[in-house]
DNA sequence: AAAATACTTTACGTTTACGTAAACTTTATC
DNA sequence: GATAAAGTTTACGTAAACGTAAAGTATTTT
């Protein structure tokens, strides 16, 4: 099993580099389920990687009601239910063409940037001629100006 | 050259799906710089592209001023300023990093996807098992509940 | 010329994802 | 036992990205 520890929520917060507010309003949202010694929160294992699989959702470009439903599917899906099983790889087969659509977005943006660059690189090296240029001018005709 | 054409702010909305509003408000946001015959809006194929970008930017979790920021920074870099043209080079480096960071966080979906999708084939299997021995359960004994 | 269509500005409303401040308990430290 | 440290609830504030309604203009169609 996982590292069968559990944690305060600046533990999580330090970890993960968010603020308890945030951890606080994923709770309020249902995304996190912490127990409580008395009225203090106390997160499982298991809230850890829900908040791990959060932020990644986040940065992915996903809200938190998506991802919470996608924890509230899988959830329901554990229960055993066939018509929940088949809900779930529906939902799973959507987020697979989402991610495509991204990866292939990636893709573009990538080549896009590999042409800015060149064209940057271009530039810079078009400004190192012409600085040389004026150097080697000032070296063939040194104080030339004053013999006219 | 591109297809030099000009473009009315419906004519964007449809192509794109996004509504007027939306266009607006980008170009309120100093993101999309219509010239106007009147007080109507004309996009150039110059928006055109720019509104694709937009788009493309907020799948990848892209905020419209970072959006913005690259526009910008990308139109300096044509005026040839050395100092403009290695902060883009800079810029470049880190929204490269952050694409790599996105791949891993796909990739690591992906790989979860992927076993969420079969432990989801394992339980639906199990569930048809159990529906065929029931099935043989009534054939083998027909109506003998009845011949106790 | 009346009506429909497409466009405009102005401006207030809404959702998401927190930030921030106030006021209060509980636990650890001096 | 005072005080600091970490936790809590309540609640108002905010930035982003539009939605939506109001009221007006410009052009095209009937």
């Amino acid at each position: 099993m996982d590292i069968k520890k559990t944690y305060s929520i600046s533990e999580l917060a330090k970890e993960f580099d968010v603020t308890t507010r945030s951890v606080r309003f994923y709770e309020d949202q249902g995304l996190l389920h912490p127990t409580r010694r008395g009225q203090t929160r106390i997160f499982s294992s298991k809230d850890r990687v829900r908040l791990k699989l959060i932020l990644r959702g986040k940065r992915m470009g996903f809200s938190l009601s998506e991802t919470k439903e996608l924890f509230d599917l899988w959830d329901e899906t554990l229960s055993g239910n066939e018509k929940q099983l088949l809900l779930m790889l529906d939902t799973l087969a959507n987020k697979r063409a989402q991610l495509e659509q991204q990866k292939n977005d990636i893709a573009q943006a990538e080549m896009e940037m590999d042409t800015a660059e060149a064209r940057c690189r271009e530039a810079l090296a078009e400004l190192q001629k012409k600085k040389r240029q004026q150097k080697r001018a000032t070296k063939e005709e040194p104080e030339s100006i004053e013999q006219k």
